[in-house]
DNA sequence: CGCCGTGAATCAAACGATTGATGTTCGAAG
DNA sequence: CTTCGAACATCAATCGTTTGATTCACGGCG
């Protein structure tokens, strides 16, 4: 590896007049001829700057630990993570991510790790919306927690998903297509935030629309799989007055939906409109009909935590810790139709 | 943030006593009741080592780095970082990755970024097992490209799955379950290494159990996905003859063809046998009945690459590149069973 | 008494960059 | 003939560790 030193010596000058001219620091004090030489030799012998000299020198590392709790192990939060790393890049930072999928336990060592690498801030990056710990770093350095709530909303900014907005969009769209009897498979656990949100979402939607929230029409299984809602959308649609449209809090359920649809020679949407919640690549648009669905925008959430936490870094967001909401947007495709005449 | 010295002032001892001890590189040169109480000293004030210095004095960084290249796109990628992050925390490193979807063209500069960070080697991890061009770094430090082929097979190390013996396994399943007739949904597309390599595995196992292979069981589609493999699955299952199982390239194309039998009326796995390729959760297990697959060891993967980065670093592995075949399992589930009389 | 070995600790030179302070030289202004 | 200010370049300290070389005191031994 050839250093500044080395490259000084080959164009015999100083490394100081080296390192001003490749930061571009030189004006008015090393000549252009040299300044070009310099930057011949340079990229001539290939010269990479040690990022390590110059961070030990600077106390600047350009980069922004991601702290990922499993993740890795849910489809689309690889969004999540593309979105933190372009637009850490965009603003020439680099994200470094450790995963601590299954060993949550290893997370305050994780910690540990990105600290001593001098990274300037952190992004936790959680699997599902939910409160979290916050992580055990200096106050100094900024913290931004994506798709989830710190537990002490004073020392975080946070990003996660209009949760609420998006079921009431959903709910919305089949109310206008004309659907009164909506069903609403919820899934009942108090971890997931989006469980009372969407719920919340819904009975809007129906409220503002002067329907009646009939109880019988809301069923809460225990978790969002799809292999556990088929039992429970089979029983909730072979009933006599069965709804002719459900809103899923998941895709993976408006999947069983489906599956208890075709057991019961229902068609989707003629005989039932379908809206899900998520909008997972290979579950909504392999669908048939491809399933109309609530989109999580992981993709966008990311960006904007990487962006905020840069922007804590610069300076250039100051002031007390935010928590923003990013709108969930309906994605149509082909499972919501009108309500067929009974 | 405390640093060595500041300890060491506390404490009333040098720096190099306090480095010396901490690293547990004191005996015989150091009282180790002063080390007791450099210790003790160290975490009451929470010191924590500068990695950059310290990286910088000699000259190991333990961080690996990892280029992927669209992998967080596509959904079980995830997987595969996941192996290499564990496998590489195992081992006291740490992997650094940096995601350039879609934006292959900077992957130079990507390469640069993980070099000035001065890291010991590089894994390039690839969306889908093809032929990748190494990436520019310097001959010292090793490469190993996770799910696919370096250009160059002499520089460096590779990992890709056993797809032949994947595929070989998933249509023995079939032929020991009294299937005889056949078909292979495949996909047409020359950079899918996979496609080649499962066909082999697709004829070597009827030819085995002396089946000819009968051409008109065999069709490619474009790209593996549901919606395009439809189309094609319909017209094969609704001629006279259809065959009494498929074995389909992708989860994806598996899906497509549960979609055909249901439009046609044939039950799996009464009526039709299906096995997919790749595993994929929320699809594999979403299914009715769930689907029986063959499993890209995507985790086994990751795993294996960052062992092998970390050997090569630690000179654990030497001698020649190799090339490691991680087999495919057969995860059974429900979609097959022997096959209806006529 | 001088020599030597050893335990305990420190010195000081790196690692590779950045940067404020400091020199030169030269020509022009006073 | 000073004085001054550009223009060009270098000096040397510094960031926080690590580590081979060195110092020092002390006790034992011949």
């Amino acid at each position: 590896m050839v250093t500044l030193k080395d490259l000084a010596a080959v164009v015999g000058v100083s490394s100081s007049a080296v390192s001003l001219v490749l930061n571009d620091r030189h004006h008015g004090r090393i000549n252009s001829a040299t300044a070009e030489l310099i930057r011949e030799t340079a990229d001539r012998l290939g010269y990479v700057p040690n990022g390590l000299a110059r961070s030990l020198r600077t106390g600047r590392t350009h980069t922004i630990g991601v702290l990922s709790d499993g993740v890795a192990s849910v489809p689309f939060a690889g969004r999540m993570l593309e979105g933190v790393q372009t637009a850490a890049w965009d603003a020439d930072y680099l994200a470094m991510v450790i995963d601590t999928t299954n060993r949550s336990e290893l997370m305050p060592q994780s910690t540990k790790s990105l600290l001593q690498r001098d990274i300037e801030a952190v992004v936790l990056a959680v699997e599902y919306h939910r409160v979290v710990e916050l992580p055990e770093v200096p106050p100094t350095i900024p913290v931004v927690i994506l798709d989830g709530f710190p537990d002490d909303p004073t020392r975080a900014d946070s990003v996660v998903p209009d949760e609420s907005g998006g079921a009431h969009a959903a709910v919305a769209h089949l109310i206008n297509a004309g659907h009164r009897r909506i069903a609403f498979c919820n899934v009942d656990d108090d971890r997931f935030i989006a469980s009372r949100l969407r719920r919340e979402g819904y009975a809007n939607a129906l409220d503002e629309n002067g329907i009646d929230s009939d109880p019988a029409l809301i069923v809460a299984v225990t978790d969002p799989s799809t292999a556990t809602a088929f039992p429970a959308m089979l029983e909730m649609l072979s009933r006599e007055d069965h709804p002719t449209a459900v809103f899923c809090f998941s895709d993976q359920i408006a999947m069983a939906t489906y599956q208890a649809a075709a057991e019961l020679g229902l068609r989707i949407p003629e005989d039932l409109s379908v809206v899900g919640f998520d909008d997972q690549r290979y579950i909504a648009d392999a669908l048939r009909p491809a399933l109309t669905t609530v989109r999580l925008p992981h993709y966008a959430m990311g960006e904007w935590a990487a962006r905020r936490a840069v922007d804590r870094i610069t300076g250039k967001a100051a002031g007390p810790r935010v928590s923003e909401l990013v709108p969930c947007p309906l994605i149509e495709r082909a499972s919501v139709a009108p309500p067929s005449h009974r």
